[in-house]
DNA sequence: GCTAATAATGTAAGCGCTTTCACAAATGTT
DNA sequence: AACATTTGTGAAAGCGCTTACATTATTAGC
């Protein structure tokens, strides 16, 4: 592979010179541009990256750490954060967090040892704190969290509206008593959420009903476990809201396995409108969270305030929205 | 950031003292190292990987590139890659070729470009000669496709048995007339897939029947059109085998609408085993393709031949194997 | 035509490591 | 006790770039 010495020797100028063509850094004469160009083209240069970041102090690179790599909503996101960054040049290291505290640490650790210019991070596990002392070191964007203290370096969605319009939606079609099947609630989006769909209730005049609620797991099982929680207790409902696609196809394998017709008997809602609520019979009705356009905004953030792309707006605050399809209807 | 230098110093020995207990690359006095391991715990010492980089000609990083960063596919085989890379310290480096020819050859570029020690590619769209070449220039290994000349840094699925069991397990649950919806048959998977079918086929002595295949394109939208076309035709089939999970969900939604019961009326069978098959209604039977377990494969191989690790074995070809679920019945 | 400014290019010192080579000290050998 | 090994350590030359500074060539101003 050639080297920018021998760039420099073919088209007879110096080391300088070659570095200034290759980053427009300053002006250079149109003949010896030419001349450098021609040399790189003859010997098919390409700059050794390494050896650029090394003396310019910027590796061009972006770290993204995940929960899990696999898994449709971080696919999105990651895939977002991929279109963004290749189309300027800079590149992303993946690394998942596993939801575990010495994992996403120890993750965050090695990609720091990578002298990546930026992290983005999804993560669940570590402490606001800790992210407001690790942005002290490395810039942060922190995706799909609200942390206190670094405000502009969050990219969020809106979960309490989210949540707002799940239930609102099925009050809309008339439903009256809705059950909620929650994520854990040690997550913040979680409680979120839960609080949209209690502003929903309130705005109807409706109380909320501790017998129509039960915390699930975000897991498929989890949701087949609340459903049978809420069809056990006999308390009636004929709508269900759910915290995620995943419970939501739980909830309604469960109420098929009790001869409940969906959404006949009971409409079910997801959120997050991952793809498998495409493939669900019936086709899930859920809250649309755009991780992909998050993912893609994060890196925006990052080609903003990292790369100096100034120009660049970023958006902090997303919204969600409401995607009806089949596992609703009309009371 | 501290430097080695600077633990050299308060060491009180050289830098090369200092590059050798972190490398382990030569003996090291147990007091000395004791010094320098303590001064690197003080100063908070984390070394430079670009540095190590440039000056050990090693960048510990391999590229990956997918079709798709997002696709439960491609997740799988990107999360078996990272664990198994990330826990011997190299990183990984994604991009996504969006089956293009050009993309492709871009995104190869690019990793290239960013001194990747090996490149792990999942491509459709580049030539076989052309990865031969690039081969020459750069390790490669390439996931889910045979290249002649290069078998060795090939890692695949035998498609062709995976074809063989879902139509042997439609025969064997007493199927006479069996359609098979396939997928785009310019691919190489495709067509072995297909292969395994006709000699399932063959076996049970069963002549293939041109009137009960369609040519789908691996969407969910063009499985609900292959299922359109084999029910107009009216030739009798009582189960159908689909190339992928996504044209079988739309399959299904397609006899669903034509008011036929799976499985009573029409067995159905897809292949890959991605996520959305555990969340249909019924739940899909098909045929598990382990792409995480072929990313860690890839990744080892490339622990093996370029991180050196010998001891390590790798497996070309990787078996399917079938998984009944409930879209299936006895006919 | 002479100086002052400006533009274009070269020189060389790093960036933070690894690694070869040289050398001193410790150990073993007879 | 003299020498040959082995072991531990340091000095210094790169790795392939960027960039501050120095230098020379060109143009403008009067």
């Amino acid at each position: 592979m050639a080297t920018i010495y021998q760039v420099s020797e073919r088209a007879g100028v110096s080391l300088a010179t070659v570095s200034r063509v290759m980053n427009g850094s300053a002006k250079v004469g149109e003949a010896t541009r030419n001349k450098v160009l021609q040399a790189m083209q003859e010997l098919n240069y390409r700059p050794n990256s390494i050896a650029q970041s090394l003396a310019s102090n910027c590796s061009n690179s972006v770290g993204m750490l995940v929960s899990e790599v696999h898994g449709p909503f971080f696919g999105e996101m990651m895939s977002g954060v991929e279109n963004e960054l290749r189309s300027v040049g800079k590149h992303v290291i993946i690394a998942a967090g596993h939801s575990d505290v010495e994992s996403e640490k120890d993750a965050i650790e090695f990609l720091i040892s990578r002298k990546c210019d930026a992290l983005i991070l999804h993560v669940d596990a570590v402490s606001d704190e800790y992210l407001l002392e690790l942005n002290k070191q490395t810039p942060v964007v922190v995706l799909n969290r609200h942390v206190a203290g670094m405000d502009e370096n969050c990219i969020c969605l809106n979960n309490e509206l989210g949540g707002y319009l799940a239930t609102k939606a099925m009050l809309d079609l008339g439903h009256q008593q809705i059950a909620y099947i929650s994520g854990p609630l040690f997550k913040l989006d979680v409680r979120e959420r839960l609080a949209g769909h209690k502003r929903a209730l309130q705005e109807a005049g409706r109380a909320f009903d501790e017998g129509l609620f039960v915390e699930g797991d975000f897991h498929e099982a989890g949701g087949v476990a609340a459903m049978e929680q809420l069809l056990k207790h006999k308390q009636p409902f004929s709508a269900v809201v759910c915290a995620n696609d995943e419970m939501a196809c739980g909830a309604m394998n469960c109420a098929r396995d009790h001869q409940l017709d969906i959404p006949a008997d009971v409409s079910i809602m997801g959120f997050d409108n991952v793809i498998i609520s495409r493939y669900t019979f019936p086709h899930l009705s859920t809250i649309d969270f755009p991780a992909g356009e998050m993912g893609r905004m994060a890196a925006r953030w990052v080609r903003k305030h990292i790369y100096q792309d100034d120009k660049l707006k970023v958006q902090n605050l997303f919204e969600p929205s409401l995607v009806l399809r089949d596992s609703v209807s009309r009371r």
